[in-house]
DNA sequence: AATCATAATTAGATAGGACTAAATTTATCT
DNA sequence: AGATAAATTTAGTCCTATCTAATTATGATT
């Protein structure tokens, strides 16, 4: 709840959350990459957030950090924020989802709680973003995630498409482009061993897609 | 046009710019007080925006400081952003002009020359921000404002108000209760030379107002 | 159990931007 | 002109967040 935060920690936080959504432990390496900055860096960052009070981070040398409850609350309101302006971007502006993350990236630091409300409130309070991604409530509680990956399902299963994860601008327009977005449904036609490939058929589109692909697709089966 | 400049040097640059915008050169003092830093800080930044490639400011020591024309072009770039956001909190959020400017502050910086088209676009490329400030137009380029202040008239004049420059939020709130909104007309009807206290008449509502305030708006002499 | 690769940590340096305290200029006033 | 006040600058410190280089753990393998 601190808003005194500043930019860096909101974005170990956030990270943090993503690689722990699992259940495991974030490895130092795992967050230096995700936030393009060196081990050493995360090791010295890591250890100021379990030693902050309150404490943001559970730290054990060598075993990767967790959020504590505070850490969580603060994670949730950086991502609540970043989804929202996602939304709103595509919504209001006119932003394709292709364009959205890194002005939100920039700005989910930037903006008043006011701001957040009002945005919400203009929009009807969504629970989804762009991609498909639950929005934390203004509460912070977060809906909890049934969906499965795409590169875990096999041929005749029919699955409506609820969100794309991790994807980047070119990968969102060619996913467009075949009309997978979030809300399509699509048949499983056929699936090869030997590289990944999913046939899947969606609309009157038919595509094949490698596991690079199919892993980032998260569909709820129907 | 660099886009690597940091937060403070933008709003280093910004408050040089409105200190210099009479001819005169911005004082250590006047932009401690302004960036609410230390003179000592200010001076320490100055020298450095002075010997920087390429150059933002001219510096003489203990002469103030003036804009480059590379620093004014920054200058006015966060200037452009700062108002654009001003009117469109204003226009697409429903802000009241007493409740942008904080927001605004912290928003200048973070958004993206795409997000800053759009939303300029979307209003109509506005040339006004809510307090009637001129908004730098897309190539930087700043309309002469040959408005005068409020504070120099005398009776048996009527004017248009043109804006208001630097009230806080009581100030906007109380100015805005009394009709004392950008285009609204007025007439001057008493001067008091004792406390310069001026008595203005806007529709049906009158008003005494100090030089406290008068001094704040800024008028066309009709 | 010894070895080796990988992951993680420590130590020390750097850069940006602020601060305080002390020194110096400039301006002002008899 | 001399004295003092006000403004400015310098010097040195601190904090945040990063980096590189060097060191130490961990875990897998033989």
């Amino acid at each position: 709840m601190d808003q005194t935060l500043t930019v860096s920690v909101q974005d170990y936080l956030k990270h943090i959350y993503e690689l722990t959504k699992n259940g495991e432990n974030a490895s130092t390496n795992a967050l230096a990459e995700r936030l393009a900055v060196r081990p050493a860096s995360v090791t010295v960052m890591v250890q100021k957030l379990a030693t902050s009070d309150p404490a943001l981070v559970e730290y054990q040398k060598h075993q990767g950090v967790t959020l504590t409850e505070e850490g969580r609350k603060a994670a949730l309101e950086v991502i609540r924020h970043h989804r929202l302006l996602e939304t709103w971007l595509v919504r209001s502006l006119g932003y394709s989802w292709d364009e959205v993350h890194e002005d939100a990236e920039r700005l989910e630091h930037a903006i008043s709680e006011d701001f957040e409300r009002r945005i919400a409130a203009d929009m009807g309070n969504p629970s989804r973003d762009p991609h498909g991604e639950f929005i934390p409530s203004a509460d912070l509680s977060m809906p909890l995630d049934d969906s499965v990956s795409l590169s875990t399902l096999r041929p005749n299963q029919t699955v409506k498409l609820l969100s794309v994860r991790g994807a980047g601008s070119k990968l969102l327009r060619h996913l467009e482009s075949l009309g997978l977005v979030p809300g399509t449904q699509m048949e499983i036609l056929e699936y090869s061993p030997f590289d990944h490939n999913l046939t899947i058929k969606a609309g009157r589109k038919s595509a094949i897609l490698g596991p690079e692909v199919t892993s980032k697709i998260f569909v709820q089966v129907l």
